[in-house]
DNA sequence: CGCTTGAATGAATAATTATTCAGACGTTTT
DNA sequence: AAAACGTCTGAATAATTATTCATTCAAGCG
């Protein structure tokens, strides 16, 4: 096959057309950032330790047993991303959630999950 | 410094246990897989073009302006994910959503976008 | 059957990224 | 001021992964 594109080059046009009317390039790639930063385990570890209460940096190191070093570069990610907030007391810098749809979007990936 | 764990150990012994016992390994490794599957624009794009109505990979590749073998790679980790389905018509494979769910992710996820 | 076409797959390449290591910054304490 | 400690940051390394290319598989048609 010397072309990539098939050969009736769209087998159905209307679905195609009414298909990329549904596309919105810019949210597609915020939505695949937002993933993105969601989409690793040492991320998720943080976000659910933080969950309940806020964590200092060093106290999140020991919960999701990592450096603190690791934990702060990642943090630097989730903060960038919106989803966590600091505060800071003396030496310390406490950290908490952001934002109430990381809950949810968590619940609604348990749930996709729980069926199998 | 030479030892990568803060001084006092736990800054809040008991914070850092309750953190503990909400993390259940499992879980986290397969939310972060799911994520992973959503978070890449290429497959943001599939689903977006396929939620409405069914589409041949021939079709999607158009629409997501990839090649047929890109997709179709793609295809299989959405499939292996249990998020989309394919029905085969002869030569053709059409593939659907396979999940509500991921109406639902996209839209928690478009949420935290709009909070700017 | 032989040929064409749509879809799937394996190997190779290029790009992205998590972690480690070393060091810097800011705060507290002596 | 100096030392100690928690946190942050930049560079380097290692691992993961999306895409391309070539090939194979499966179905329809001459």
């Amino acid at each position: 096959m010397s072309n990539n594109i098939c050969q009736i080059y769209y087998v159905d046009e209307e679905r195609v057309a009414r298909a990329r009317a549904r596309m919105h390039e810019g949210t597609v790639i915020e939505l695949a950032d937002i993933f993105k930063v969601l989409a690793e385990p040492t991320r998720i570890r943080i976000l659910h330790a933080i969950s309940e209460e806020e964590l200092c940096v060093c106290d999140i190191a020991a919960v999701v047993n990592a450096t603190q070093s690791a934990i702060s570069h990642q943090l630097r990610i989730l903060r960038a991303a919106r989803l966590v907030k600091s505060r800071k007391d003396g030496k310390m810098v406490y950290y908490s959630l952001d934002d109430e749809h990381v809950h949810n979007l968590f619940e609604e990936g348990i749930r996709h999950l729980e069926e199998s």
